[in-house]
DNA sequence: GCTAGTTTGTGAATCTATTCACAAGCCCTT
DNA sequence: AAGGGCTTGTGAATAGATTCACAAACTAGC
């Protein structure tokens, strides 16, 4: 297959959030302009965007709210669930482990770890905090397929690395540190200091 | 000033990091060719992005580590504080309260702000949590530069439009949904089930 | 079943970002 | 002070993403 833009795949997100919320007005078709304009996007990038993957539409008529979402879950791979377990039991694992968002949409935490024996054994908003030790054990057991990093920068990468070699292929990383991993990984850092200087540098560079 | 594009100022942000890393450890220098290989990116890469906004190396020899830090600081607008709220004080605000890199990077959280009367006038991570109606007489006081939205999707187009009329120009929402701002304001978005997407497609339709 | 009015799907054109490639400048050695 | 070895800064070339623009395909009204 092609490969598909980073940009492309964050927008297919986005048009299947209004497609439910459609879905759930009991809306039956909606034209790219429409999807476009709650989207901060143009009709052509978002039918150049499903383009990639197939006609979904009818000319004339536009897009059929339902099946659309459909075909995009699918693309999404948002047709099943996922096992993910929250590495770190703190603040941020605790934010994540109560995510509705994360439910919502087929991600079922199954556990989370972390190194502190007097965090071990305790819940974390109704998941149970493992030691880190029984880690390489639990994922040949349970075969979660993606981990989220909710650690300090200092061990990040030697994480990424106990998690790449216990076979997991898809990681969340909130650290705030630059991570290295293999070609076959797939890898997404979301870095909120980052973040925040972006802003700083629109304020202080504005016109 | 030209336009930047949103992600040569992330690249900034990475290499800034580098760069105290470095002065940590009291490297005097340091080349395109090592920042791009830490930051995954390459050197000529590094060197336009510089280019932007002048010529700070030289030719042979590099970049002069507190120099260019110095420098990148600026670019940034990390050379003072700002300040910040956070409105919400469920478990994402009280993640970010406590979250480390904020406050070293020169960010001050002032104020946390909720609608709920159960937690009005207690603490968030040391943090005071404020009735959300002073917020704009607040804010007329105070002055905060930057506020964060971690509150519920439902209410965060309305709280935004209350934030821009309030005078703040540069928000940080992690509410997973697309906001509409006009544009004097700088918005972005941090959307962590977008993120997870972004992996299950990788997951789904690898080669 | 014909016409008017829509809206898709997609090549071509444009715009933006990244990479190439090399002259110019600096340090160090002799 | 001259030559060799690096590394920057930057136009030119390339690659990638977005927008334009229009033929093709559909619906509805008559």
């Amino acid at each position: 297959m092609k490969r598909i833009a980073d940009s492309t795949v964050r927008r297919l997100s986005i048009y299947l959030r209004f497609l439910e919320e459609f879905e759930g007005r009991g809306l039956a078709t909606v034209s790219s302009e429409e999807l476009a304009r709650r989207g901060g996007t143009t009709s052509a990038q978002v039918r150049k965007d499903l383009s990639f993957f197939g006609s979904f539409g009818k000319r004339g008529l536009g897009y059929a709210v339902p099946e659309l979402a459909t075909a995009l879950r699918d693309i999404l791979g948002l047709g099943r669930e996922w096992r993910v377990v929250i590495i770190g039991a703190g603040k941020i694992g605790a934010a994540l482990a109560q995510y509705r968002g994360f439910r919502q949409r087929g991600f079922v935490i199954v556990a989370a770890y972390d190194t502190n024996p007097e965090k071990v054994g305790r819940m974390l908003e109704g998941i149970e905090i493992r030691d880190m030790r029984q880690f390489e054990a639990d994922v040949e057991k349970e075969h979660p397929e993606i981990a989220v990093l909710a650690i300090p920068t200092e061990h990040a990468q030697l994480i990424l690395d106990r998690v790449a070699r216990a076979g997991i292929r898809a990681v969340l990383n909130f650290a705030p540190v630059q991570l290295h991993a293999g070609p076959d990984m797939a890898v997404k850092t979301v870095n909120m200091a980052m973040e925040l200087e972006g802003l700083t540098f629109a304020l202080t560079n504005k016109e």
